[in-house]
DNA sequence: TATGAATGAGGCTTCATTCAT
DNA sequence: AATGAATGAAGCCTCATTCAT
């Protein structure tokens, strides 16, 4: 027999999950530092006071945004990481999936946390390097790099419009070659 | 004989410098987007209602500090770039304006708008392509990558500390070559 | 056999007692003004909706400690009553019993209806006055100010420490005599 | 030539006494725990956020009561205390002060910090135990007795109705002789 | 009957802006 | 121009109360 969750339990899970989704569309709005937490209600069917029985703050909001995000960037980013053999399909996998996170979520990376949900983007730059596959660049500021680019040309894909495979595709040579012409 | 600037004027250009320098300040504490005009003027020794005779909202603050910074910068930018023959040279003296801009004044590259200030960058990169100093790449999202990470390894620089002139040789080695590893 | 209490009202009994606890520690803390129902309901095991089963506002909490804290006051004041064959004895046994009562409960006296709980000791004071145990003062101020100086002393006495006998003996002696010494 | 007050000033401290005499009604009507910040609002032709250029909490509200009625209150008692020759010149002086006092302002004794403002009765009690006026009681909680009773006495006589002059020498008899009756 | 989440009113505080001085 | 107090809107948060479970 299936485990029955009771309704009232549900409706929590609900609830809460509509105050994240608020909360992602205002943040990405916004900003998160122009946001409030007024404007997160509105943009959920809930009552004011609601949001205090869930969420303490507006920073507490950002932490399980951010929760949130790595959980779901995980899986993705080591599935691309367990098929990559190369530079190339290392970095192909990560802004395809975060082209592709940041079109579904809207989802500001600026907030993130790297400590929180990409120790492993570090840890992957760090076997990569380990493996040859990589220059030995700092491992830390390669993945501050990567992410802010990564951030700020997807918010232009999805502001001005664009390809995200030819934005891959350029992205993924770019850091993959540089830009220096071969001699 | 030299140009006498009346008293008053002196002090009108000294106040609005005033609100620049706190404004700048306070963006850099807490982001644009959480800024108050209130936190503005109280980083100020000035009144409340001065404030409006000298800007009319914190977009215009913004507008005025996007507006000066692209004054500060294109000159140093411009100072690069004539001495800039390789693309070696072109993003190394990018990086180290960044750095050092970012240094002096605090400011969120975040903030600021491309279109106001970084028409140069984005010059510079279409002429470099055109003589075949740089691949060609799409100019705007690499004037943007540019910044994104100029402006995260910058801040990282500050809060953590580390060498001005390491990061830049590490950022024009990453932008130049890319992670690659020549076979 | 005894008369068996159905589990269903002991369970009743409890819960109203715990509320009535609580509600008498959050008014001896914050005052009975300042104090909210949530406040009380936080001082017990009890969920929110509970204090719905058992009364109907704060002022109702209220009506019930004093009915509570009258009945367990008359059947002291009524023993030293009964002893009681001058007004020296009347005063120490009130004093006494106060003294105890606010040690014991940390009850805030300024709550007390007079009416409805010191009735007695109205009537006491009367009959104290017609068989010229007391001069023919207006019992009812007498009563007042009686209650107002011993909640203050009570009140000192807790906060500053202090002998409960020896603060009987004082106020027994300051309302016997007065402060005026003997020519 | 009489000193000039500006305008601005004069309107300051108008509404800082608009503030306190609103408060000064509210605490008398709800007293202190129950009174809020909106309800001296309302109780002044201010608008909300005007209140915070005077004050900062309702303790700060309170604190300046106090401060304002310990100087109001230490002429008076010290006019009667200069002419007091016997207890109960003092006694009869202190209770009238008091009476008059709460009948003018309504004020809550109960608020009055005796450290702050009424240091000067302790003093004169101690006063007059020194000159043989009192028996050598406790004075701290001698003054803490007749305050507790003035304060009682006088709200029952606003409330109830009542003469002044009556209850000044029903309560100077109380406290000067005392219940007993002479043997 | 006990629970505790939902609600929206309302208190607290700060804000942007105006305007008399 | 510069000042800074007044204003009321609006954000933050807690409250009393209801009601489905």
């Amino acid at each position: 027999m299936d485990a029955v969750i009771p309704r009232r339990q549900r409706i929590k899970q609900q609830n809460r999950q509509l105050i994240l989704d608020g909360a992602r569309r205002v943040f990405a709005e916004q900003g998160y530092g122009a946001a409030t937490i007024r404007d997160i209600i509105r943009a959920t069917p809930l009552a004011a006071g609601t949001f205090y029985n869930y969420f303490t703050s507006k920073e507490d909001v950002r932490l399980a945004l951010n929760a949130e995000m790595a959980a779901a960037l995980r899986p993705r980013l080591s599935e691309g990481r367990a098929q990559a053999a190369t530079a190339e399909e290392f970095l192909s996998a990560f802004f395809s999936t975060i082209f592709a996170l940041k079109a579904e979520t809207g989802t500001v990376l600026e907030m993130i946390d790297l400590r929180a949900g990409f120790e492993d983007l570090r840890t992957d730059l760090d076997n990569a390097v380990a493996r040859g596959l990589f220059l030995p660049l700092d491992s830390s500021a390669l993945a501050a790099a990567l992410l802010a680019a990564a951030d700020e040309i997807a918010r232009r894909l999805i502001t001005e419009g664009g390809d995200a495979a030819d934005a891959t595709a350029s992205a993924t040579l770019l850091f993959l070659r540089g830009i220096q012409p071969p001699v």
